[in-house]
DNA sequence: TCATCTATTGACAAAATACAGATAGAAGGC
DNA sequence: GCCTTCTATCTGTATTTTGTCAATAGATGA
């Protein structure tokens, strides 16, 4: 698999995302939910996702990953054996996936706002 | 029409509903799009788009009028003639007509990803 | 005159986000 | 050996966005 092109620092105006974290944490869940991974590749997983990874910064989805294992919903052990430098390897705990559950049944809420959004728009006059 | 129940302040632990704000701008400027309003009763019609307006408090309302008002999106007159306390009526722009598309795009996007958590958490072996 | 409903605003704390590195091992070219 | 690039994680800090609470104030009706 090709290595990810990452953007240079400062380099393009990146075009800031509002509120994108109230998917990221529900996708790096479900990721995790679906096998073991470490950050580094959780980023290119999430493209798989329908996220623009290239205009994201690293540094929130570390933040988050460790933030979630405070919170006790996943877990993570050092991988020494692979090459490059070690790497953290993060493990969903039960915890973790009820609460997967749990947000996704908000974002069922957020969806259906934004179908509405959608309708009422299509009806609009002009 | 009845007035609304507000909550009383810190009465029950309300339910932080996290990035509503995401739909929240949208929603005022669609709801603007459809007709000119004031914010005591925006907040109203936001019950017709699936907001729990009972959890929400009405400064977050009001602020993101005045920040749209002075993004140039939407402009406000006030409206003295009604019985209570007078009004800041809100009405669209071109300029705010033209956002709401591209923040219904965005949005777009945002339920696709939301879309494929659901399908890929269906999918989960378990 | 006292409580309640309408209506808007301000101040402050807490949380989220962007931005800019620091650190470090491994691999390949020259 | 030296340099660059790729992999991989972590931190500090400034700024922006949100959440929460409370203040203000006219009108209404008991």
């Amino acid at each position: 698999m090709p290595g990810r092109r990452r953007r240079e620092a400062g380099r393009f105006r990146p075009r800031r995302r509002r509120g994108m974290r109230l998917v990221l944490r529900p996708a790096l869940l479900l990721l995790l939910a679906e096998g073991d991974s470490h950050g580094y590749e959780l980023m290119d997983q999430l493209d798989s996702l329908g996220f623009e990874t290239e205009y994201m910064d690293s540094s929130i989805l570390y933040r988050d990953l460790r933030d979630m294992e405070e919170m006790g919903l996943i877990q993570s052990t050092w991988d020494d054996d692979s090459k490059g430098p070690k790497r953290r390897v993060y493990q969903i705990k039960e915890e973790g996936l009820s609460r997967l559950s749990g947000w996704l049944e908000s974002l069922d809420q957020v969806q259906n706002q934004i179908e509405i959004l959608q309708k009422r728009y299509q009806n609009l006059p002009k």
